[in-house]
DNA sequence: TTGTATGCGTTATCAG
DNA sequence: CTGATAACGCATACAA
């Protein structure tokens, strides 16, 4: 037989007792004899045992288990919050479960009800960029389900939510390129339905105003797909770029569409700065590398994964229906690197 | 009461039938009529019944749940290995489980003692560049648990492998760099006792030897801790870099350590390919983006993933005992990316 | 201090 | 065709 597992039963057997006065022994309850927990605790680890955790879930009605939810583990913001939620999981002896909805609202769907199928003991979400129906959230969430959000979060569910400070984020990206004499800036911005859009958009409006610029509704432009298709950018920056009076910089709000706008550079031998500028969120290690390297909008992932996963074990292990639910609100940073 | 399930005996009770014939009805069992098959079905369905996949793994001792274990999935390599094992796990009903050992030998013990723990019904792992002792997997396989290895694999443990030839992909890669005309070709390798290195360093002699130069073991060096630390790499290039008679060029063994190489010469103005010529491991999409873009030599990582679960798959469904290991090769692929 | 019985949700076995 | 019962591994209320 496979992995034949060792049970309380063997023990008991093995031993003469029962199997609870087994079970209690490894428990270490204060009804069990000194003598007899030591005969029990030194037999079971003569025979490797191990609690088997389906059992436990069965009976706790828990799993120990919590699902991770994003669009891409491949993309550096999701991959280091990942880091951050398994490195709090993993000290409070959970298991983490990773999904990816591939900005697909439709395999979102099918992820939570899998995820939720799997009786996971709680949810850790952002949410597609595909997403505008947030129904199936709603429902998990009333049938008691513990959720965080990071990152794209859902207003009209209310329960604990990590975030960046977007607005000023964008506000300070887009305050450094008119700093630097920048008159013209598109902002090519995620799909219209995120949160973390909404702000960055508003940030961008609020910089160029600060700065008496009034905004020309022809430079945003939206990625409904989240840059996941590379046409999308390139339609869209095809656009911005022949149409007259021409952007002199670019606003770019994630590391998808900051990398596309590269990439749509390089093949068509534009040059960035002196072409047109580039600033752009993205948590890659490799932008400092290019030269002249790129100025960026980094955001603290693997910190919103810490927070995020410590505030879903409060709501997990909370014994009464939390009702104060919180928005933690994060800083990005501005790295700008000038070329040299 | 949190996430309230549907049981079978909720279906039972409001129709007033027995568990069983619920449960028989639900799996469309042949001696149920037709008539009460509809009539649990639609109640079924109404009230959003799933079964506990929990009190089903308990009864058919398997989780449907299988673990991975790589060092970092951060790392371009490992995350799109990771959607290539997804995708196929997902198709068939399974759940991934994701560690990260960080390359670290005692992290990557707790991690499978961890999901062994969790009744995984099996494991794919690249084990860590520290790890030389390998009785621990040895264990597990010999306790019967289904391990398919891919990327970094274990030699004394007979069972399936998925690799690419990376003796091949090496020895392309140098002959690459002389062709082009260098002479003193440096390597700096992964950790020694990784299968993927010996196999490196093994491409790289032969292609010094195809074209007559004789190795120079000054011009060898290895990343023992994988190049997580840029401390590592960095000791290496200064001290390559320092000697008398100078490599003229460099290649890399993998994705970290030519990133780590990027980042030196970045940092003491070091220029690529004038002052020193290199080509490395990587399987990121930046490297195209630095100018000049990196020859780089890329693995097809998602289709590793795809036939590694694949080949678990088999393992783990199978009926008889598998004696017929296989290892499977692929190609690495040369992307030549000249400056223009 | 230890043992017995029960239940978590499901399916398999055996009776009707 | 359908129902009662046991079992998976564990913890616990209740007995002794």
């Amino acid at each position: 037989m496979k992995f034949e597992a060792v049970t309380i039963k063997d023990i008991a057997k093995a031993l003469g007792f029962s199997t609870s006065t087994v079970s209690r022994a490894l428990r270490d309850s204060y009804e069990i004899s000194a003598e007899t927990k030591k005969i029990v605790l030194e037999y079971a680890k003569e025979i490797n045992y191990h609690p088997n955790p389906i059992a436990l879930s069965l009976k706790e009605k828990r799993s120990r288990s919590i699902g991770v939810l994003v669009c891409e583990i491949a993309n550096t913001f999701f991959s280091q919050a990942i880091n951050g939620i398994e490195s709090i999981a993993y000290s409070k002896g959970y298991n983490v479960v990773i999904s990816q909805s591939h900005e697909s609202y439709a395999r979102e769907l099918i992820d939570l009800q899998y995820l939720a199928s799997r009786s996971i003991d709680g949810l850790l979400i952002s949410v597609s960029s595909e997403t505008t129906d947030f129904s199936h959230l709603k429902e998990l969430h009333d049938r008691g389900l513990p959720i965080v959000f990071f990152d794209r979060v859902v207003d009209a569910i209310t329960t604990h939510k990590v975030i960046v400070d977007n607005q000023k984020g964008a506000k300070n990206a887009v305050s450094h390129l008119i700093e630097k004499g920048y008159k013209r800036i598109a902002h090519i911005a995620n799909a219209a339905s995120l949160s973390i859009t909404k702000s960055r958009v508003e940030g961008y409006y609020q910089a160029l105003q600060a700065h008496s610029i009034l905004p020309d509704e022809k430079l945003l432009h939206h990625c409904d797909h989240g840059g996941l298709d590379d046409k999308e950018i390139e339609a869209i920056l095809h656009h911005l770029l022949n149409q007259e009076n021409k952007p002199d910089a670019i606003f770019a709000s994630s590391d998808k569409i900051t990398t596309g706008c590269l990439h749509y550079f390089k093949k068509h031998h534009i040059k960035v700065p002196d072409d047109i500028a580039l600033v752009g969120f993205s948590n890659s290690n490799l932008t400092e590398l290019l030269s002249p390297p790129l100025t960026i909008v980094k955001q603290p992932a693997f910190e919103m994964g810490e927070i995020a996963m410590s505030l879903l074990l409060n709501l997990i292990e909370s014994k009464h229906p939390v009702k104060d639910f919180e928005t933690r609100v994060l800083e990005t940073e501005l790295l700008v690197r000038e070329s040299t």
